[in-house]
DNA sequence: CACTTTTAGGCAAGAGTCCTTACTAGAATG
DNA sequence: CATTCTAGTAAGGACTCTTGCCTAAAAGTG
């Protein structure tokens, strides 16, 4: 939707944009004299002069003290303050939590890592997340001003909690990042599932680089993927956007079921539980024999009618496909046989990067503080 | 994606916002005063006294000549110019060519139907836009600036022609709207589906009013869905967001095929044609006995499986049905009736708009219309 | 070593935009 | 006929950005 009040022009608004300048500026490079920033932005440097020593004043901006080498007049270098603070970024598996925290530069201020038993709950999710965030609050210089989170689960896009969702996996368990996260982070908590973050990552930098419409399916111990539209993962109402294990497909016989009673009929489900069983799965893939033929061309066709509808509703340019199983040898060029034979074929591509998820939420939250940073040097002169 | 870099801040820059404003509230009314502008923008008198003599030298605005009456002084009324033009908006089917010409303001200033045979070829229906365009053009005062036009088969998003996909009706034919318009209309002309456009429609006033996220789906001859996530109809990369005629669903006897292949299996197309054989399937619609009750069964649970897979790629928060046999008598609460046992229910409703798919065009012709006046007022100052 | 070149930064002048305040013109109200 | 109300104008001030010129200091050049 197009805005159709214009904003209210005013002197204010150009200081303001002038200070995003410089502000944009020294996010993107570390340290800038001012003759510097005024031959980045073009604005002149007077104007930057002033916006510097605004800033400066304002604490947003330090002068590091550094001086120019070379021909020439000395000049002062600047860079951003560091008591700016920085994002928390953390993912959260079955198997452990990871957490790092990033600043305004997107440099990563310390990492860690703690891994959790098999059958912990949302309960020691938690606590590790807390501890986690803990730890890297006493790492920087200022506070964390804002969380960016991946969860191994469906997001409920309005309150940011895990959600579970009748006969899907539940792997993290039900967990609130936002409120375990409330102590230690000042600001906003953003969560979104790992497929998401993951969809995002291959976006910018992967296979998918330069494609803005692209559906990412995830094959592991849950079934998921990312619907990538006009270069924006999109979430749909409640964020439920990708949680495609009802989605109806064909199962063995040609029959039409719902793509996670795929597994179940073919016993590929972990015992007492809607999670797929992931060793036994690639254990399979990787055989020969007549019934290991029979399964894979049993979930090629499946994957393909997930295909037609991810085709269908999202018109994607390609389809990256992802997940301990969905990489396992062969099965992509099978599913590429099987779908390029269909009606409407989309190029098949594997995911590239390596944990693709922590990389998504990472540029996330590098953007989100430099907008927040922006917003508060300037308090919203909203109505 | 937020953008990167901030734009240069210039004293023109303020000007350009101020006379957009003034625009823009001419363009919510009618006439106005420079007081009532001053009052509705909250911008000083004298800026806007300064603002509309700019304008009323650039020839975008004129006294109207009216004067105000009531206490105090007499006020000039003002309004945008005549000459600044209007928009085509046009709506395609295979039955005949509507169109009208819009001006800023939103008033439609003609229209002109063509009715076609219905074995009318692209040509025919091509001719009939070209002198619907012809004779509206010589209606108003200024030019036709732009168009925009609905069509009733998928449109390719990049290059604004019909696309003829693969065991789907080509109901209008090869045509290509922006060739046709292109000596009677001097700027861009954008094509979507009437399914697009009939969801855009309903956004904004029909029953999905205020809701973001939303999924219409039309059932008529052809078979086609819309995909409202965020607020915007997404696209696609082609265009081709929700053509589901090739939709993976269940069929007779729960067996998994194409959604097409439904009413292939059912004898419910045309002779010799992909299109559904509506009259007969609305004749059918409204009988009871046995035969119609299992055609009735299979239909509902192949929409079922549409609404699955809708619901799992597009997390609408309800899902709108439309189009000539959707709105039979039933069928909704039947669908409605089927999908809410499902694991993932979505409210169900009816389109609401008699010409939905004219008037989503039309609004969307006014936005285009009134953002190209603002934009060449002020010739874009791009790098 | 003296001189030129190069570069960061400061200063002053000027143009342009917006705002506030005060004022004028003209019409309705009582 | 005085009062009240309103549209528009004029003057002055505040502020922002730019241009052009200047200085300071380091590095190269002969």
């Amino acid at each position: 939707m197009v805005r159709m009040t214009p904003p209210k022009p005013s002197l204010e608004m150009l200081r303001t944009l002038t200070d995003e300048n410089v502000l944009r500026s020294l996010m993107a490079h570390p340290r800038l004299t001012r003759a510097e920033i005024s031959a980045r932005t073009g604005i002149s440097k007077p104007t930057i002069s002033d916006s510097v020593q605004r800033l400066t004043r304002a604490g947003l901006v330090v002068d590091t003290g550094e001086r120019t080498t070379g021909r020439g007049r000395v000049g002062s270098y600047y860079s951003l303050a560091p008591q700016l603070g920085a994002a928390l970024v953390a993912a959260i598996t079955p198997r452990g939590v990871v957490a790092e925290a990033v600043d305004a530069l997107g440099h990563v201020h310390g990492q860690v890592r703690t891994a959790l038993e098999a059958s912990a709950g949302p309960r020691v999710a938690a606590e590790a997340l807390d501890a986690a965030a803990g730890q890297l609050a006493g790492r920087i210089p200022g506070r964390l001003r804002l969380a960016v989170v991946s969860a191994a689960d469906p997001v409920d896009r309005g309150t940011g909690r895990l959600v579970h969702l009748p006969d899907a996996p539940f792997l993290v368990g039900d967990l609130d990042p936002s409120a375990v996260l409330a102590p230690t982070v000042s600001g906003p908590v953003l969560v979104d599932n790992d497929v998401n973050w993951a969809a995002r990552a291959e976006h910018r930098a992967g296979c998918a680089g330069g494609v803005d419409d692209f559906v990412y399916l995830h094959l592991g111990e849950g079934l998921g993927c990312a619907v990538v539209s006009d270069g924006v993962v999109r979430r749909g109402h409640r964020g439920l956007v990708g949680e495609i294990a009802h989605l109806c497909t064909a199962g063995p016989d040609g029959k039409a079921m719902a793509f996670t009673e795929v597994f179940a009929v073919l016993g590929l489900r972990r015992p007492a539980s809607t999670a797929i069983d992931v060793p036994a799965l690639v254990e399979l893939l990787a055989r020969r024999d007549e019934q290991a033929e029979r399964v894979r061309a049993v979930l090629v066709r499946a994957i393909g009618g997930v295909l037609s509808a991810a085709v269908s509703l999202a018109d994607p340019r390609m389809v990256v496909i992802g997940g301990e199983w969905g990489l396992c040898p062969g099965l992509i060029t099978a599913v590429d046989e099987h779908f390029s034979r269909t009606p409407r074929p989309v190029p098949l591509t594997a995911a590239v990067l390596s944990s693709p998820e922590l990389t998504g939420a990472r540029s996330r939250a590098v953007e989100e503080l430099r907008s927040l940073i922006v917003r508060t040097a300037h308090p919203a002169p909203q109505a």
